[in-house]
DNA sequence: CCCTTCACTTGTAATCATTCTAAATTGAAA
DNA sequence: TTTCAATTTAGAATGATTACAAGTGAAGGG
């Protein structure tokens, strides 16, 4: 763990700009630690909780507070700069990258991959009860790679049920 | 308030099975709280969390315990007859319709409503990067018809981002 | 370059949902 | 009945998130 950021691979990042650049654009104060926090985000697809980001930037940054985290990912999300998934019930997660796109997570070990597809998803008229729609997440549920070759042999049963069942 | 459950509208029930049935089903000691439990959520499309279900059964089942509406819930949940839903970030909800279907939430108010529609799903092999898929669901984000009335003037630039903002 | 100001940061307390625990209770099988 | 594991219960414990009050520093004007 020594690069700039603790990618799950080699990834494209959103359209440039840089920490610096995206605090102005926000109009936020330009602080070491808001910047710091950028840019563990940028590029980052590992969609991590407050708890994270606060470990990894703290290591860089002595002396961050856990509520700076919280503040800085709490404007960034506002401004819409950062997206905040409520996928995974433990915790929030943190996505910087904000083009629609959405989420395969593991049921046994919470981990998150982005799928990047456009999925046709017209709602009929009479469904919408009314709501204005302004947008949509798929949620996939299923076991990575990992955890499937672990969990082989526990009870198959525990899979059915067709729709995001998690494990105890 | 006084009918069998508090639901949003009339609504078809999941195929029969009464609440003792289902404990018997499921291999389940029978025991009235978890009937209060199992009634009052037969049908209901309202998606409450813990909280809600113990408020509301608590009424005519004075002594319950929040303890035992978590243990019931988990037991239900891992037995396949309800869905822990991680939609709401603010906590999880519950539904007793577990065929498949999806979910429409206000990102003002929270009210969350059922989308029974099937939609194509498929995803490209080559983005499951190894998962083995067993379910998804989607939600829809958007303005309930209520909270599209009392916020149309609100930022417009709150609604922007494409995706599952949610109001400070 | 020096002020001034208010957005930010910080540490900590408070809140809230959820889980854990250990003891008491009770279905249900024998 | 008797018995025993499943269940219920109150309350403590945990973990994530929010609230708060006081201190700090980035940035614009002079």
């Amino acid at each position: 763990m020594k690069g700039k950021n603790t990618h799950q691979g080699p990834e494209k990042k959103e359209a440039g700009l840089e920490p610096a650049g995206i605090c102005r654009l926000l109009g936020l104060k330009l602080t070491p630690q808001r910047l710091a926090i950028l840019e563990y985000l940028d590029g980052n697809t590992a969609h991590p909780g407050a708890e994270e980001i606060y470990a990894a930037v703290a290591g860089r940054f002595p002396g961050l507070s856990l509520a700076t985290v919280y503040n800085t990912l709490a404007s960034l999300r506002d401004k819409g700069r950062l997206l905040e998934l409520s996928i995974d019930p433990a915790k929030r997660r943190y996505d910087p990258r904000t083009r629609p796109h959405h989420h395969l997570i593991c049921i046994s070990c919470s981990r998150i991959v982005d799928i990047e597809h456009t999925f046709d998803l017209e709602i009929p008229e009479a469904l919408k009860m009314g709501y204005e729609i302004t947008g949509n997440e798929i949620g996939f549920y299923g076991l990575c790679p990992d955890c499937n070759k672990t969990d082989a042999k526990r009870q198959p049963d525990i899979r059915q049920g067709g729709s995001h069942v998690r494990r105890p």
